[in-house]
RNA sequence: GCGAGUGUAGCUCAGGGGUAGAGCAUCACCUUGCCAAGGUGAGGGUCGUGGGUUCAAAUCCCAUCACUCGCUCCA
């Protein structure tokens, strides 16, 4: 087994272990690719959650806030193309077992006819010479007009076969066609089958009167079709953002590396509405501002890297996104997309209804643009777990196992602990607890020794420990443990909440 | 979905036809008191599930389920 599996596989126990991930219906054998928060998880995911709507709605006066619902009206998935582009015939070759979309090995094949038809041009335009005429040379060479033919009776069929939802025939045509694994080179094809990645359900209790309804695979669509709700009711100039936080679902093929690929997840996005012909402009902006918030929570510059797409979605004219070096390698974290008119211009032809911003500079009515960011907050909340966690050797030749959690996203921000169960100290320190607790998560524990209790709040990440000992109860002073440098000090009990603020302040990280 | 691997206590694992084990963890009490201490006791498993072979199955056989890793896609 390679280091970083190892790695890869203590990270996930430890997030089981100190209540932070579990797998979903667990007591069930489980639900393959969901996953629950535990108490330590949900406090974690929260701040982070908190972490960026305060960056972007709060620290923004050009951004607001939504939350949309889950439920959409069916035709919303039509217009967003979703229905379309959600819906993949996949086949695999028995050899191998490598998987293809059925559509995409037809085109290839198509794309090798056409290359021959482009050889038999050129070889009669060396022939000809300038009295070629290219035109008439396609329409009548019977070499070429039998390739134009082969091409558009496959597409016909193709298409036919994928309209009528006969998945068998798309097989047979692969198979008539000689198609060969490029890989393998054998033509030892399974079935073919459609991948549906939206998740389907029903409105409407009775079965004769529901309606089919989708969950949503995207948060944005929410904010698209309110776009104009919005822009009125917040009395918004271009260029402004809508933002949300929500779930998302997608009935993945293949879900796997523990929350980095979940069938249920949550996304932090935000649509920025810009004027037409601005919108790079606007890309580069917020590719560079979002690699900086990153940056921001100094988990290692190295650690992060853009990763232009070559092939955009369809809704895309550019699209980056941003990478985190996990346990696993370089995976995506953020995308940043500039999507066009596409959606808005999409929901104006299925509604019927005009999606445009009047803009009083120009004086000009027009679809604006998008330049969306959307973050996995599973995706966050995995960089910020498996990049804080390590193991150390200490003095004593002992280890502890240690999340470093950036102080202001820690579940817990102190934890009081009396240092015996004797001598009125449990009092004092639950009295310093609920001075404490309004202001900041603290957890009280007089169980085991000092030393473990110490461990025990390293291991999720507790930027302080507040013992009250003997001398608490004489002069009112505790000694504050680091989490980081295990270094003490004494302060006294008034200052504490001072101190603890500077520490988890979140203001110093919104720049 | 295909292929490979793994399923025994909360965790890490041993046991491979004859009444279910260890360490750690949990709980109670005693002792101790600044970096995972010691003692005594307790709770917790129909050995993933179903079937077969056998006098007898956690163990052998078949099926099935779940998880992990690889292949496609994405936040």
């Amino acid at each position: 087994m390679t280091n970083y599996e190892e790695v890869f596989k203590k990270i996930v126990a430890h997030a089981k272990e100190y209540g932070f991930i579990f797998q979903s219906s667990e007591l069930y054998d489980g639900l393959g690719a969901v996953y629950d928060y535990g108490p330590n998880g949900v406090e974690l995911k929260n701040n982070i959650r908190n972490y960026w709507w305060k960056s972007m709605i709060n620290m923004n006066d050009n951004i607001v806030g939504l939350d949309s619902a889950i439920f959409m009206h069916p035709t919303t998935w039509k217009a967003s193309g979703h229905i379309d582009a959600f819906n993949d015939p996949l086949i695999d070759n028995k050899d191998s077992k490598k998987r293809y979309r059925a559509d995409i090995l037809i085109e290839e094949y198509m794309a090798k006819i056409e290359a021959k038809i482009e050889k038999e041009v050129k070889k009669a335009t060396k022939r000809f010479g300038d009295s070629f005429d290219e035109e008439q040379f396609v329409s009548t060479n019977p070499r070429v007009v039998g390739y134009k033919e082969k091409c558009s009776s496959i597409i016909k069929r193709f298409a036919r076969a994928m309209s009528d939802n006969d998945l068998a025939d798309v097989k047979a045509l692969i198979e008539e066609l000689g198609i060969v694994c490029p890989v393998s080179g054998t033509k030892n094809w399974t079935d073919v089958r459609q991948f549906n990645l939206m998740f389907k359900t029903q409105m409407g209790s009775t079965a004769d009167g529901a309606t089919d309804l989708y969950l949503r695979p995207e948060t944005a669509q929410g904010i698209f079709v309110n776009f104009l709700n919005v822009q009125k009711t917040a009395r918004m100039k271009l260029p402004f953002g809508i933002a949300q936080t929500g779930k998302a679902f997608r009935n993945e093929i293949v879900a796997r590396q523990f929350i980095f690929r979940m069938r249920e997840f949550e996304q932090m996005e935000m649509q920025f509405f810009v004027r037409p012909g601005e919108e790079m402009k606007w890309y580069e902006y917020w590719k560079e501002l979002r690699m900086k918030w990153h940056q921001s929570l100094g988990m290692g510059e190295d650690n992060y890297r853009f990763h232009d797409h070559e092939t955009l979605a369809h809704y895309a004219n550019a699209a980056a996104d941003i990478e985190f070096k996990f346990p696993f390698g370089f995976k995506e974290l953020e995308g940043i997309h500039s999507r066009t008119d596409f959606d808005l211009k999409a929901h104006q032809e299925f509604s019927g209804k005009k999606i445009q911003y009047f803009d009083p500079e120009i004086n000009e009515s027009y679809v604006p643009y998008v330049v969306e960011t959307s973050i996995g907050l599973d995706r966050m909340f995995l960089t910020v777990l498996s990049h804080s966690f390590r193991e150390e050797g200490l003095e004593n030749g002992e280890s502890r196992a240690l999340l470093k959690i950036p102080p202001f996203l820690a579940p817990l921000k102190a934890a009081v602990l009396p240092l015996t169960k004797k001598d009125g100290m449990p009092k004092k320190a639950r009295e310093i607890m609920r001075s404490l607790q309004t202001d900041f998560n603290c957890q009280y524990e007089e169980k085991d020794s000092i030393g473990k209790r110490y461990r025990r709040q390293d291991a999720i990440g507790t930027p302080f420990c507040i013992t009250v000992d003997h001398q608490t109860l004489d002069n009112n002073t505790v000694t504050l443990r680091d989490r980081d440098s295990m270094k003490q000090e004494r302060v006294a009990v008034e200052k504490l909440h001072s101190i603890i603020f500077e520490k988890v302040n979140i203001a110093k990280y919104l720049s």
